[in-house]
RNA sequence: CGGGGCGUAGCGCAGCCUGGUAGCGCAUCUGGUUUGGGACCAGAGGGUCGCAAGUUCGAAUCUUGCCGCCCCGACCA
């Protein structure tokens, strides 16, 4: 893509009304546009990197062996009737009503929806487990919505459901999921610690959340620094495989968030040293809840014995759009963001220092063209600003690598490549420069 | 929902106290000079001061009501 061609509206300065780093470096990078409060329009940079997200969490949900299928953000009111969460709900659920004056809302999560998908068409033991997700815009009317898409009203979320015979297998599904988002957040190069949370009615150890490490975080964190250097062989996970063992290696060490923490315990688990107290950001929640809503709605099979068995469930959700907060909150510097290589909205800038030399543009330009050929996402700054603007503003937006065309590339055939995390500058001949990448 | 703050040009702000021709920086447009870290010169465009009512000869400024946005807390992917 090239700038002089693209929807770029970069800020040199904050809106005052941002707060936190990860809100403000997106609005200074012109990724999202605030439509009301809680709500955003999401920009041509914004939306590839929630794009790229959205497309590692549905990669890994596939590989996992999880249905992917597509359910409305508009429910109708009976459902949610059925399981008596339309009272219980509250305020935060987004109520409308039809021109025939029926009830509906606009859905703040799918249990009832999904469960209603269920129970239509699966009738026996021989067909479990099912595992389904979704990813769909949510809508909640929170109390007070803040920090830029960290906790906006209108949110993508990845939500997936499990539905099994029993308790037994219904921790087998969970144990899927929970492989499956530490692999996911690898992938998203983000250090993911799952925590134990609150279980709710069938208690056990079925409910964690996933949380990273960042001062902005909402959610006060406890934990054994072990689980930091916790590095497990995710590559070649084999979803029908025993998981446990895997799992259980986390489970091990101590982790939770302030509504489960008791001091007590803490020293009990973990050696001074080791104890770690900090703030994180919730980015993934999995639960097991059993029958909650098979058995208010009905969903049954027939088992072995030819009798009606309530299905076990579990729900596990994955915030799209708050990601994309999270990994700026812990990807930054005071030049802007720095892309992680797997969500960056581009692989490679180019900046034509001198946009009004021929030989330099053509360069600029022939470059352009090998790395898209060669299957790189490249952004071009062919603009006619000051060099000064053309870095900061390629500073801001992060993108991995910046190829530098100027005076150097015209006398000496030198690219330098800039490493936008490091600062490491590399000096590559122009005819190396595809393979260069390729190396990297 | 309780507490606090803010609404003046695309963005950041001043002006309001003490009513009298709406201003600054950046951005934008035109012409020119520049081009290795947010350039320079000359010119130009852009705002019914959130909305409504009131007080007044006269309201961005004073009064009242409404709306919007942000921050702190309790709740949540």
């Amino acid at each position: 893509m090239r700038l002089t061609n693209y929807f770029l509206p970069v800020l040199k300065e904050s809106p005052s009304d941002a707060e936190i780093v990860s809100h403000q470096l997106m609005m200074r990078a012109g990724m999202i546009s605030q439509s009301s409060s809680g709500i955003y329009s999401w920009l041509p940079l914004g939306l590839r990197v929630l794009k790229k997200i959205e497309n590692i969490v549905r990669e890994e949900q596939d590989a996992a062996g999880v249905n992917e299928i597509l359910m409305p953000t508009i429910q109708p009111a009976d459902l949610w009737k059925e399981s008596g969460r339309y009272e219980d709900y509250g305020k935060e659920m987004l109520r409308i009503n039809d021109r025939q004056d029926r009830e509906m809302l606009y859905g703040p999560t799918n249990e009832e929806q999904v469960t209603d998908i269920f129970r239509r068409s699966i009738k026996s033991y021989k067909e479990l487990p099912q595992l389904l997700y979704h990813i769909q815009w949510k809508f909640r009317d929170e109390l007070r919505p803040r920090f830029g898409v960290m906790r906006g009203r209108e949110f993508l979320m990845k939500d997936a459901y499990s539905f099994d015979l029993d308790k037994l297998q219904s921790k087998i599904s969970y144990n899927k999921f929970f492989v499956c988002y530490l692999k996911t957040f690898q992938r998203l190069e983000l250090k993911a610690i799952p925590m134990a949370a609150e279980t709710g009615p069938i208690g056990g150890d079925l409910s964690h959340e996933f949380i990273i490490i960042s001062k902005t975080g909402e959610s006060d964190i406890y934990f054994d620094n072990k689980l930091l250097e916790q590095e497990n062989e995710l590559f070649n996970i084999n979803y029908s495989e025993d998981l446990s063992g895997l799992v259980n290696s986390y489970k091990a060490l101590y982790a939770v968030s302030d509504d489960k923490f008791n001091q007590d315990d803490f020293d009990k688990n973990v050696s001074n040293e080791n104890q770690t107290k900090s703030k994180g950001i919730e980015v993934g929640h999995i639960f097991s809840f059993g029958t909650k809503y098979s058995e208010a709605m009905k969903a049954n099979v027939l088992n072995k014995d030819g009798k009606q068995a309530t299905v076990f469930m579990g729900s596990y959700g994955i915030g799209i759009s708050r990601l994309v907060g999270a990994i700026i909150e812990s990807s930054n510097d005071e030049k802007g963001i720095i892309w992680p290589k797997s969500v960056s909205p581009y692989d490679i800038g180019i900046i034509n220092l001198k946009q009004k030399d021929g030989d330099i543009t053509s360069i600029s330009d022939s470059v352009y063209e090998k790395l898209l050929s060669a299957g790189f996402d490249v952004l071009y700054d062919d603009k006619a600003d000051n060099p000064g603007v053309k870095f900061s503003r390629m500073d801001l937006i992060g993108l991995p690598y910046q190829v530098i065309v100027g005076n150097k590339s015209k006398n000496d055939s030198i690219l330098e490549v800039k490493n936008r995390k490091t600062g490491d500058i590399s000096e590559v001949n122009i005819e190396n420069i595809t393979s260069f990448f390729k190396n990297n």
